[in-house]
DNA sequence: TCCTTGACTTGGACAAAGTCCATTGTAGGA
DNA sequence: TCCTACAATGGACTTTGTCCAAGTCAAGGA
């Protein structure tokens, strides 16, 4: 992560405590936290950040493509740090957990020109859904 | 579209004008309206409905396998009347337009069984973005 | 080291999409 | 026709997110 911290400096990024925590929160693997929660985990280190420079942040890390947006249901967005690697995701129906999933081959070749209607199509994104283990053990 | 009320009619749903209307205006191909949308375009047959009747019945519809509820964007739902063909979603990025298209194959046969984490997978969804031919001339 | 400046942060107001609930209305059976 | 359980209504409320004016501070220069 002091990697990412590296790379912001060097695209003129101002570093403060803010983005500092905010950039540690985001950091690991399968991590697909909500705005309000990176917003609590933020809290703990620095009780004063507020809920509007955690979006404004996450927002700035987006559009540098060091993490994704992920809407895996119609609730709040959940932001990906492992961006590097093009990938997938896999839900839980139930309880909501997401594990990123690298399918093989290229889901783009599955769609037929007769279905393409003319448009350049530029990303397909797939969510697989269903049970995971814990869930169904329950 | 007078199936569905008859389907509908079958399953002892009781009918009303209300419900009438919103099966109404979700009638036809390609159609992916937004809960205020088809308030909207209710409002026009039955000027009293109400925002939470069109709510509650786009909700039943939903659960009775009738109607299919769509998420393209982070925006608001959207409510596809093309329940009876599986089929996936291909988006304007830049207009919002959507169409219903059929992938050939199976896309969950893409997903290797070190990919799934002892999940059960029970759906796939997919959802194709580019640039539709009306916004690539504009 | 201290200043300056423009970028950053803050909190609160605001907005969009949707849910909830008490009250009122009505479809459909007896 | 009358009853009654189910449905509709509208307004309050919630969640998620955006916007903005004012205050604060990181970082380069003197």
């Amino acid at each position: 992560m002091s990697d990412l911290l590296e790379r912001l400096r060097g695209r003129g990024w101002r570093m403060t405590a803010q983005r500092r925590v905010v950039a540690e929160v985001l950091d690991g693997d399968h991590v697909h936290l909500t705005a309000d929660e990176v917003h609590a985990r933020a809290v703990e280190k620095l009780p004063e950040i507020s809920r509007a420079t955690v979006y404004n942040t996450l927002g700035e890390l987006v559009s540098l493509g060091e993490v994704l947006e992920v809407s895996t249901d119609r609730r709040a967005k959940r932001y990906d740090p492992n961006a590097h690697r093009p990938h997938q995701h896999l839900v839980c129906a139930r309880c909501g957990a997401i594990r990123d999933v690298h399918p093989v081959g290229n889901p783009l070749a599955d769609l037929p020109d007769t279905e393409r209607f003319g448009f350049t199509i530029s990303d397909v994104e797939v969510t697989y859904r269903g049970t995971c283990p814990n869930c169904a053990a329950g």
